[in-house]
DNA sequence: CCGATTCTGAAATTTCTGATACAGCTTTCG
DNA sequence: CGAAAGCTGTATCAGAAATTTCAGAATCGG
């Protein structure tokens, strides 16, 4: 996204101050936008020209005069340096949400810890409900079979949620996404088998490819992605995305985990009848080896 | 029922929630149409058409059909309304109080993610800042050898963690809790490693077996456990609890993910100089591979 | 009070956006 | 396996929106 000019939305002065702050160097229409602008700020100014320059009471190529004094390029410049501002502002008492920072805590530790907290708020909040019991339904067929997988970090994900449904379920294994292992293994895939694939961002190749020809194949495909969808999505029957943001130089797979576990729960929930002598029965195998 | 232009502000349901009803009603390009507003909602839908479009991965038409198919009469009715539900509620400070819209976002996973987000902010108040800073630290140094290794379920996050530092530092492995195998590799383990070890109830023996081995020769264990401690605790330099109970049969290792995340990126931070130029080999590799 | 400068808005112009028609493709169903 | 239905993208168009032009109005200085 080449943003024209020179409107940073880490601009620390909030336009409105700036605009109160040069007040009196405005001409006379210019004061009237400027006073609806910040009336109601911002949303007067996110209209069309001709309803801004309406409700200020002057015309258009006032209002553009306008903005262009202020340093935008162009109206449309000027309405998402707006948007931007608004965003970041919406978005960061949430980041603040938590006072927890008592002085002590390792810092670097506890604002990790509230930007993970915000992922987990904002993926609860995007996840469609149907959505979320139709994979829990899905899983839960004890007639399919589930196959797990992921890419270079997400695999460790896969494998989680995969060692969990062994023990639920029967007919559950690991796909292993990287190598070209998986071609031979594909021949076995139908219409029965379910996809349970984790991808973020850098998408990886491999594990598209399983899950495209698995599609073909006519398996039915579950894709646990962040918020820009691996291109998985196009072939995959469910979608639950996750916030993976936070401030390090790796994206974090909390928001995944935290759906995978939910699955895990749901699913074992529902399964429950035929879930608990079968755990029993495997730690009765543990114990007899040990 | 006749798609007229009922979009009054005053509709009680949010456009998020009814998108994230009807979610499954959508065409696989209308869901991720609605996945990308719902990601950046609202502000994802500001944008002009073609933008929306493009971030969203489709057509404009198919945005178009989307926005109708809400019951807009177009798309600047689309944004008028959005505009204004996000006036209203920015107005409103009690709106956006409780972002928990409990109307029925999928009971199971909204109340089992605020479970995980107390076992986060739990986790986080009883980390000594001290042991934080000192394991990061200690995997700082370049001269150690670092590996990793874990249960059942936590073995996944063993690897998790080590798929992240293989790219930042070198001398990293993973270690197979599981297997005997593991006893031979103890020959080479002595004063200058790092067993980075993951253990939650109930305690795998031959986890705490391989941990007791290897501090047994001289090498530095880090312990990620549950806050009842794995018996690793005795024999750990460094112990990292996290705070595992769920509303689910199965405990929760998001405190453990959390504090690796954390852990990494503090890593990679302190590291950087050297890890800036070994990720863009590898990332170099890796493309040639591909 | 007059001329120069600045400001302002109506109208013309240009750019761009939203909307539509249509054809290819996939999926579904018999 | 074939036909029907549905979905999606390309190409295109109409129209609206932003922008520029320019002439008239207001203001200011002398």
């Amino acid at each position: 996204m080449g943003k024209s000019r020179s409107n940073s939305p880490a601009d620390q002065p909030s336009l409105a101050e700036r605009i109160r702050h040069e007040m009196d160097a405005f001409t006379p229409s210019e004061k009237r936008a400027a006073h609806l602008l910040l009336s109601h700020y911002p949303f007067a100014g996110l209209d069309t020209v001709a309803e801004f320059a309406a409700r200020a009471g002057i015309s258009a190529p006032s209002v553009l005069r306008f903005v262009t004094r202020l340093g935008f390029g162009g109206f449309p410049d000027f309405q998402k340096h707006l948007r931007e501002e608004l965003e970041a502002q919406l978005l960061s008492p949430l980041a603040k949400a938590s006072p927890s920072d008592k002085g002590q805590g390792a810092p670097a530790l506890s604002s990790f810890a509230d930007a993970v907290i915000g992922n987990l708020r904002a993926t609860v909040e995007n996840i469609a409900p149907a959505e979320f019991d139709a994979v829990v339904t899905l899983l839960s067929d004890s007639r399919r079979h589930i196959h797990f997988t992921g890419g270079r970090f997400t695999g460790a994900l896969a494998r989680y949620a995969e060692s969990h449904f062994r023990i639920v379920r029967s007919h559950v294994d690991y796909i292993e996404g990287q190598s070209a292992l998986w071609r031979d293994r594909m021949i076995e895939i139908g219409r029965r088998d379910v996809i349970v694939a984790f991808d973020i961002r850098r998408y990886q190749e491999d594990v598209i490819a399983l899950c495209e020809t698995a599609a073909k194949q006519g398996a039915t495909v579950v894709l646990l992605t962040d918020p820009w969808l691996s291109p998985i999505a196009r072939v995959a029957r469910h979608v639950l995305p996750a916030h993976v943001v936070a401030p390090s130089n790796w994206d974090s797979s909390a928001g995944l985990l935290l759906l995978t576990e939910a699955v895990v729960a749901a699913v074992t929930k529902r399964l429950w009848e035929t879930a608990k002598p079968r755990m029993e029965a495997v730690e009765r195998l543990r114990n007899e080896k040990a």
